[in-house]
DNA sequence: TCGCAAGGTACATGGGGACC
DNA sequence: GGTCCCCATGTACCTTGCGA
């Protein structure tokens, strides 16, 4: 079971009907521009506002706490041109029209009135119509002042189609800008909220939505270190969240997370592995040998030189050549970065003219990480440039060496196919109507690889500016626009097109859908086993009594551990106790989970251990799984949807970025299973999978090299 | 070194107010 | 009432952080 940020809701919509009043604001021009909506909330109690742009909002009040005659007094006394309306929420057509899909404004709406005490340090905010989760720890303060000067939120929000997003957001003490938003810290209630008109504060002591210089705040996507580590996580907070729509506002509306079934684990036999990629570099560079062009002669480049003769020498039994460009060699050329020739008013080598030669740069100024020896292990850096290389090579070659091609038993051609937007001369394109009707000004520079089954590959690349030479770039064109002009209203993209026959083209789409583990599992894990938490010595060694009598064989284990427990503080914490314990040994595991089941304390969740992959449903967010969909966004399409995410083996503590969900449509029968192995590669991003077929990176290398 | 996701921002777009 | 210009907005594009 595979869940996503795809949320289901069901309302009890008598329930809100009885205990909350919905208002309809309207006005001409801006909402945004005027007071109403902080008016609403600050002066008349609203419990939320739910905005998004243009000239409707939506306001939530306790029923019959403010008559809705009162209300309009009062906002059409402040703005004669405004209107509001009470919405009765029985009448479905009146929810479609104000709610929209699934009623998901009215969900906002009633997320957005969610307040928590304080002193909780959890603090939400409803700010102009937007919900924001703020966490103390993301604020900077002025040392001298301890004024806040900086600050980021993670917003919340249901989007189009009921995905769950939270987006970090940086706002700043305002010191240059005199229109835009502004913001203030409520000297009285500490709340964070719009700058109103009554507002008398300097312009300097505002807040503004941007960042410093052009630094960008991050939140890690997962975090499961420890307890307060997964709380400031975004899923951490989404749980946090998720538990707190249920106190809150449980009797209303329900939140489930889509539960994808039918998932399959893409996996190959390390037999298979082998056979496919494992694929000795050393043995494809000798084939012409390695040449390093040390274009700088300075003391930071030769020693970055002599670092990749070591290290080539050491972890590769390559002796590389060095001196000018070889035309028929792999060449490491390294160079200053580009501002460096820009400010010197040099002659850029980045854009010599390097036709017909297999050339990877390196900037001395971004590597100065190797100007020591080769340490214990290969440098990804450097094994990187030399798969690269690789790459080039096969570009040049026309021939995929990295990989046996052949192998993967394909007994037919495949072909892959991506575009870029070409950039707009002085004044854009004109406008014309593309191969699905719609007009556009945007031109692409369509690139297409044919890959026959023993490897070969041909390149080819169009544009669009003018008309299709032949029914080959017809039919790629048109089957590109009108992928693409069908996923607009979901706001996806297509990423690239693949067929084996040109009748039966592909598409592959990135959807708004993320995958996630079990939430609360994780969180009820880590809760229960909070490294603070005390701990009596005397009850630990009890326990390791009656273990020695539950589990005989692991006496040696309770033994020792009791002995070193004996010489610990009457109490000690759970991070303590687990060091002891050592999880990492099978007694150690055994043990936590005696002591878990018969006495109630919990020292390890053991979330990466397989056996608990079950109930935490870890593998949501690691290596390529995939499903199959028989109703696509409700239109009766079959897509084949997977996901890309680090690798289990890989796996630490932390994922910093969500696995995005993938769909792959065809126009008849979906065959993209034979191409998951394509994925399975860890040359395009070493140490972990790619997220498209590895021929898309010939593409993009081909595109790179020999389109300009 | 690059891929990838996500944070941040420039800019085309179109409504509304100012001005005639 | 028409025209021009301003400005808020969402989106498309660009940049950063991170990992190996």
């Amino acid at each position: 079971m595979i869940l996503t940020n795809k949320f289901h809701v069901e309302y009890d919509f008598a329930l809100i009907d009885r205990d909350y009043d919905i208002f309809l604001v309207e006005k001409p021009g801006y909402l945004d521009k005027t007071n109403i909506l902080d008016l609403a909330t600050q002066r008349f109690l609203a419990r939320a506002v739910q905005y998004s742009f243009g000239r409707k909002a939506l306001l939530l009040f306790d029923k019959n706490d403010i008559s809705e005659k009162q209300f309009r007094e009062a906002i059409e006394t402040d703005y004669p041109d405004a209107t509001v309306k009470k919405l009765d929420i029985l009448n479905e057509d009146i929810r479609k029209q104000s709610f929209y899909y699934q009623n998901r404004l009215l969900l906002q709406l009633l997320v957005n009135s969610i307040r928590v005490p304080r002193m909780e340090g959890f603090s939400y905010n409803n700010l102009t119509g937007k919900f924001f989760y703020g966490d103390p720890s993301w604020r900077s303060r002025d040392r001298k002042t301890k004024q806040p000067y900086s600050m980021y939120f993670l917003e919340i929000s249901f989007d189009p189609g009921m995905y769950l997003n939270l987006d970090v957001r940086t706002f700043r003490k305002n010191k240059y800008s005199k229109s835009g938003r502004f913001y203030l810290i409520d000297p009285n209630t500490g709340i964070f909220r719009r700058k109103l008109k009554e507002d008398n504060v300097r312009q300097e002591d505002l807040f503004t939505e941007a960042s410093f210089g052009s630094s960008h705040n991050t939140v890690e996507y997962l975090d499961f270190g420890s307890f307060e580590d997964f709380s400031k996580c975004k899923l951490g907070v989404m749980e946090q969240f998720l538990q707190d729509v249920k106190k809150y506002l449980g009797q209303y509306v329900t939140l489930s997370a889509e539960e994808r079934e039918g998932d399959q684990c893409y996996k190959e036999s390390k037999k298979e592995k082998d056979n496919l990629s494992g694929v000795d570099y050393a043995v494809i560079l000798d084939k012409l040998g390695v040449n390093i062009v040390d274009v700088c002669r300075t003391e930071v480049s030769e020693r970055i030189v002599s670092r990749l003769v070591g290290e080539l020498q050491r972890f590769y039994g390559i002796t590389p050549q060095l001196g000018e460009l070889q035309e028929s060699m792999y060449n490491i050329r390294v160079i200053h970065k580009q501002e460096y020739y820009e400010e010197q008013q040099l002659p850029d080598p980045h854009s010599d003219d390097l036709h017909g030669y297999i050339v990877q740069h390196m900037t001395q100024e971004e590597h100065t990480d190797l100007l020591g020896a080769p340490g214990e292990k290969e440098s990804p850096v450097i094994h990187k440039i030399l798969v690269e290389l690789i790459l080039k090579g096969d570009v040049r070659a026309g021939q995929i060496s990295i990989y046996n091609w052949e192998k993967l038993c394909a007994n037919k051609d495949w072909t892959f196919v991506q575009r870029q937007r070409l950039k707009a001369p002085e004044g854009g394109f004109e406008v014309i109507t593309n191969s699905a009707g719609k007009t556009t000004r945007n031109r692409f520079l369509y690139s297409t690889v044919n890959i026959s089954p023993d490897g070969r590959m041909n390149f080819r690349s169009f544009d669009d500016t003018e008309i299709a030479a032949d029914g080959f770039e017809e039919k790629i064109r048109y089957t590109f626009d009108t992928y693409e002009d069908k996923q607009r209203r979901g706001q996806k993209d297509v990423e690239g097109l693949v067929f084996s026959d040109i009748e039966n083209i592909h598409a592959i789409i990135r959807t708004k859908e993320k995958t996630m583990p079990n939430t609360s599992a994780i969180w009820k894990g880590l809760k229960a086993t909070n490294v603070r938490d005390a701990i009596i010595r005397d009850v630990v060694i009890g326990a390791l009594g009656a273990y020695k009598e539950f589990n005989p064989a692991d006496d040696m284990y309770a033994d020792s551990l009791a002995a070193v427990l004996g010489e610990q503080q009457p109490t000690f914490t759970k991070g303590e106790l687990k060091k002891l314990m050592n999880m990492r040994t099978k007694a150690g595991k055994r043990f936590n989970r005696f002591l878990h089941n018969e006495y109630g304390i919990w020292v390890s969740p053991e979330i990466k251990d397989s056996d608990f992959s079950d109930e935490y449903l870890l593998e949501n967010v690691t290596d390529i799984k995939y499903f199959i969909d028989e109703d696509t966004d409700g239109e009766g399409i079959t897509s084949l949807n997977y996901y890309v995410g680090p690798t289990k083996a890989s796996l630490q503590l932390s994922i910093h970025n969500a696995s995005i969900v993938r769909q792959v449509q065809a126009e008849e029968d979906v065959e993209f299973e034979e191409l998951l192995p394509l994925m399975a590669v860890d040359f395009v991003r070493i140490g972990s999978y790619t997220v498209l077929p590895f021929p898309f990176k010939y593409l993009r290398e081909w595109a790179n090299i020999d389109c300009e």
